[in-house]
DNA sequence: TTTCAATTTGTAATCATTACAAAATTAAAT
DNA sequence: ATTTAATTTTGTAATGATTACAAATTGAAA
């Protein structure tokens, strides 16, 4: 918990509490959650939460640089602390969201056919390895 | 339009006014038009066009693998002829979407990480070539 | 304790998209 | 030409994620 008020206290971001325990919910979850799943995740802890809540202390962690946001299939927007630049794969059975770290360009920050690049989004869909293996056990 | 209704006819989609119409609308456009875009600009020449129809028609295209979608920003969703493979760069100022063909490795088709991919959208955001000039005039 | 700004809440509005059933069109069958 | 049935198109209502906004709450300084 100290850890959390440390990155929002470097990110120049008042840690109030619901603000420690939605990042604390991301840190925790590994899963891409969307805004909606983190207000549920959260309804436990603090039963008095607005989902409005959620979505203004996220723009916020997105805007001092503490998260990032990105969108596969165009439903809902989805939130992760930011390692490494990856890909992502979403499947289209399951829905699982797969980091992919795997041999990309990153064109952050470059110049692209004179374009100044500052964000980049790689999104893979198809079936997952295990939905793979469910299809070939169910014939 | 012969060359539309050919296109139609070889993807098993009858080829009725609006359809013909609205690839037509499609073909001419270099601008990835939304649902929304490609009914206003429809409404002279079909003025009882329906945008559940711009929609459903839309789905049938992409579904007869006649267009691609996609989605940038998580606004609202894009349609395309489906060209090479390529990237796209959205300008956070202007808001225009510029095709990229670049040396992006085409992983459709491909297994990465034991996952079956079938579709890749590699969106790049940022200030484009013509928003930068802009902001150095003005400067 | 008073004050004032920042934070949080609840509700209503927005916007793209979908659901659905009725209406219109088309082509085939009589 | 008339009937029939299937397809296409339409209009309206519903959905779902997100935002706008104003009131309520909180928390630190004076
Ligand atoms: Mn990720
Ligand atoms: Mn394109
Ligand atoms: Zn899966
Ligand atoms: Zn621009």
């Amino acid at each position: 918990m100290d850890r959390v008020k440390k990155i929002l206290l470097e990110h120049e971001v008042v840690p109030s509490i619901h603000r420690m325990l939605i990042l604390q919910a991301l840190m925790n979850s590994c899963s891409h959650p969307s805004a909606d799943e983190i207000y549920r995740a959260l309804l436990n802890q603090i039963p008095t939460l607005s989902k409005t809540t959620v979505y203004n202390t996220l723009k916020t962690f997105e805007e001092k640089g503490i998260i990032e946001s990105f969108s596969i299939m165009n439903n809902e927007v989805r939130y992760e602390l930011q390692p490494h630049p990856h890909a992502h794969f979403k499947c289209k059975l399951c829905g699982t969201i797969y980091d992919i770290y795997g041999s990309f360009d990153c064109l952050r920050d470059k110049i692209v056919e004179g374009h100044k690049v500052q964000e980049q989004h790689i999104n893979l869909i198809g079936i997952c390895a295990a939905c793979q293996k469910k299809d070939k056990n169910d014939a």
